[in-house]
DNA sequence: AATTTTACCGACTAAGTGGTCGGTAATTTT
DNA sequence: AAAATTACCGACCACTTAGTCGGTAAAATT
């Protein structure tokens, strides 16, 4: 157990490090060596570690883009409460966020999937296997909301997911050209057009 | 004037070739060697007419991006109809085209302003004004169906325009995946339900 | 016909690139 | 205490990169 401690802390000085460069520079404008550079840490570090390049960028994937997708876009809408609201919630504190952020250079999981989508075909799974769970879960949220009496039966709600997912990845592209403020502003309010939609009308 | 026409050609040949290679692995996995292969030229020729890749890049950019976003995005949204028809008739038009064809990377557009992002100002500065362009028209266009009687006077046109952009170019990115059609489906469904909240109503 | 310009060739360079490998100090295991 | 394993170093390799430059055949200009 204990022995591993010091693997896993370098390990994860090199993962954090690498995330931060490739989300700032792209994966391809990257080199090891910036990485390591910014970590003095050596090439014999590196691949002691790691078996490739590649290798390295999939258990950054597994490790931390995983779990930021989960803390700001998955766990926040677990809950009983009326989805829309909670998911127009979710959405706006996560561009906040991004808006605070100096070093934003858009939607981790948007950035990568641009930048693999048809030229790194497992890459770009484990990529599109988050924004499944995702838009999993936000199917499910939304099949509750339907018989908790908060979303129109209607609705399609695989396709209310996949449309929210779209114009969150677009609207996060958008931000980082930097009227931030305004953009995110502008979003939320024809969110809350769409989402109002979609709400179940009791009839007066 | 006829003395430039072998200049001109040669120039647009690496252009299509070169934007057709920096769609499909992204500029910085392209190498100009690349691009030279595929036309049979060498170093000579692409620095005797390019200063340098970047230079190269921006080129396409102006000849070859703007008029393609022109094309499928702009014109087609020119009248005098019903704004939220014309546009959602566009959008859609824009993913079926996408949607059947193989070599689909996403929206050029989003794909390089992602690639681009906070790495190269200049470049970046010319992809934005491209969707700035785009942004006014459909304001423009939102604005005189206002007048026109087909769209609700509260809408914020602006607004409406970042919402569409943002909806449209996450779509984009998803349909790479593979989907393509029922995402398409899904997305032109949903974009129906949020454009008829902003369509004027009579009062009955 | 002589000169100049155009459009291109391809060898070359300097600076990287991902990845290998022999070595080694410190720690664990035996 | 001896042996083995861990975690790392950094020189090195084969290859690719953007960009340079001296040359040249053909076309245009004089």
């Amino acid at each position: 157990m204990d022995k591993n401690l010091k693997r896993m802390a370098t390990m994860h000085r090199m993962q954090v490090a690498g995330l931060e460069l490739f989300y700032e520079q792209g994966y391809f404008n990257t080199s090891i060596d910036d990485i390591l550079k910014s970590l003095e840490l050596s090439k014999g570090a590196f691949y002691y570690h790691f078996q490739s390049k590649e290798d390295f960028f999939v258990s950054i994937i597994q490790n931390l883009i995983v779990q930021k997708v989960y803390g700001t876009l998955i766990e926040p809408i677990e809950g009983n409460e009326n989805p829309l609201v909670t998911i127009e919630r979710c959405l706006d504190n996560s561009l906040q966020k991004a808006e605070h952020n100096e070093m934003d250079y858009g939607f981790v999981l948007n950035n990568f999937l641009t930048e693999f989508n048809g030229r790194n075909e497992s890459i770009s799974r484990y990529l599109r296997d988050i924004l499944k769970i995702w838009e999993v879960n936000l199917v499910t949220l939304l099949q509750k909301g339907k018989t908790d009496g908060f979303v129109a039966r209607h609705i399609d709600s695989e396709a209310v997911a996949r449309f929210l997912i779209s114009s969150y990845m677009g609207i996060r592209t958008l931000m980082v050209e930097g009227n931030a403020k305004i953009l995110r502003y502008n979003f939320t309010t024809q969110l809350r057009n769409y989402l109002n939609g979609l709400a179940h009308k009791e009839l007066a």
